[in-house]
DNA sequence: CTACTGTATGCTGTCGACAGAACACAAGAC
DNA sequence: GTCTTGTGTTCTGTCGACAGCATACAGTAG
């Protein structure tokens, strides 16, 4: 009875999924103007399902509604995307805690084939692999065995993603990066909360330095939709 | 230029704080499924503004949108306020960090001033004041200065509420809780990010073991619609 | 040449209505 | 008496259309 062979799924959901991943693919500027009108006929649904879409984008941060005056592509000012890392640290030192708690010998199975799968990556495709890294810090994410820290930290994580790839943050770090993921792994694997978190601190704060940097020349306080 | 003379509220964001006071105020059971058109015929307005209010509040955690079977009003299971409560401190802890190290003299005075007027309605009104301890540590977030991170916080302490005033589990720790946030507060004031922590690290285990406490009998793994 | 004003266009917010799916209940088979 | 089946109803998901506001541009006064 798990299986649904009548799984419609909804325009609203497919819009978002597309709409997502044309946002986080680089094909709309940051702060750009999104038309109800335009995005609807281009995708030949009707406006209700569409907006439905902007609504849920807009939960996780992708895009920014103001209310009379449209639906514009996330622009994240350096005062934001610092705000996106405290709380990034926040949910991943605690994701890696109680993973390091609860991980399971399958689920830390999974995250070792996730690291394998991205130094492969990485070796393959060199820099056009954005979306691995963070496939880890979901594995991370899953084996805390908490369903809505990782639902809240997939979303920190995919606006963080926008702002890095936009800035392109994402190639130059993953070798170093790729080291102190395995740092992470063997800590959870020695299941020792507090080794991992002190290394999961580290990693961030050289990512989330790293980010910065690549930020602070290019963007002096754009054109913020608010 | 900052008054909006013509600042009609939309009827989605006015059906939200509706519907949402109306299911912090407990007028609907836990799970209770909610029918868009009676709530829309009997809030006077079309069911698709009332979808995106209930879209929004589905963003909060207060409704669980199940797709082509309806609305239901959120219905925690054990599991899922165990996975609050681990979120909710992770959030509290790097808020009062964040407070400690930034909170201005101002910020500080609304602390006092948030909780003297918690201490009056304490004594005045009783248990009948639900909303004020939240007040209070809404005022940590916003002296955190992270405004992402206020209103992520707020939205888990929204949750958490809810289970708390259904299980009537407010009234009972007040006044320990009041000690407690007093502390808090001496800490922040004297700018010390650890000893911060550290007691809301204990206020927030006393809090959710009494939380939890209350809940375990009540309920055993009810209706849920998923 | 600059600043104000009136118009024109496009957009969002909202509405009412329809199609298909899900649920509830009644009728019949074993 | 229990399980299956058929039917009716209600609901959600989606659609197309309208009203009011916001923006952009042209026109005019100074």
């Amino acid at each position: 009875m798990t299986e649904r062979v009548q799984q419609t799924v909804p325009y609203s959901v497919q819009a978002a999924d597309i709409l997502r991943a044309r946002i986080l693919g680089g094909e709309y500027e940051l702060g750009q103007r999104l038309s109800e009108v335009e995005l609807s006929t281009s995708l030949g649904i009707s406006r209700s399902p569409l907006r439905e879409a902007l609504r849920a984008l807009a939960n996780e941060g992708l895009v920014d509604l103001v209310s009379g005056r449209g639906v514009f592509v996330a622009d994240f000012s350096p005062r934001e995307v610092r705000e996106l890392l405290e709380i990034r640290e926040a949910l991943d030192v605690l994701a890696i805690r109680l993973a390091a708690q609860r991980a399971t010998d399958e689920q830390i199975e999974v995250l070792r084939h996730s690291l394998e799968g991205l130094s492969s990556a990485l070796r393959s495709h060199g820099s056009q692999a954005p979306d691995w890294p963070s496939d880890f810090h979901l594995c991370i994410y899953e084996a805390a065995g908490n369903q809505r820290l990782k639902e809240q930290g997939w979303s920190i994580h995919t606006q963080i993603r926008l702002v890095r790839f936009r800035s392109g943050a994402a190639a130059e770090r993953m070798e170093r990066a790729h080291q102190e993921h395995l740092a992470l792994l063997a800590a959870i694997e020695d299941h020792d909360p507090d080794a991992a978190e002190q290394r999961m601190r580290e990693h961030l704060i050289n990512s989330g330095k790293h980010i910065l940097e690549q930020l602070a020349p290019a963007q002096g306080g754009g054109s913020s939709p608010r």
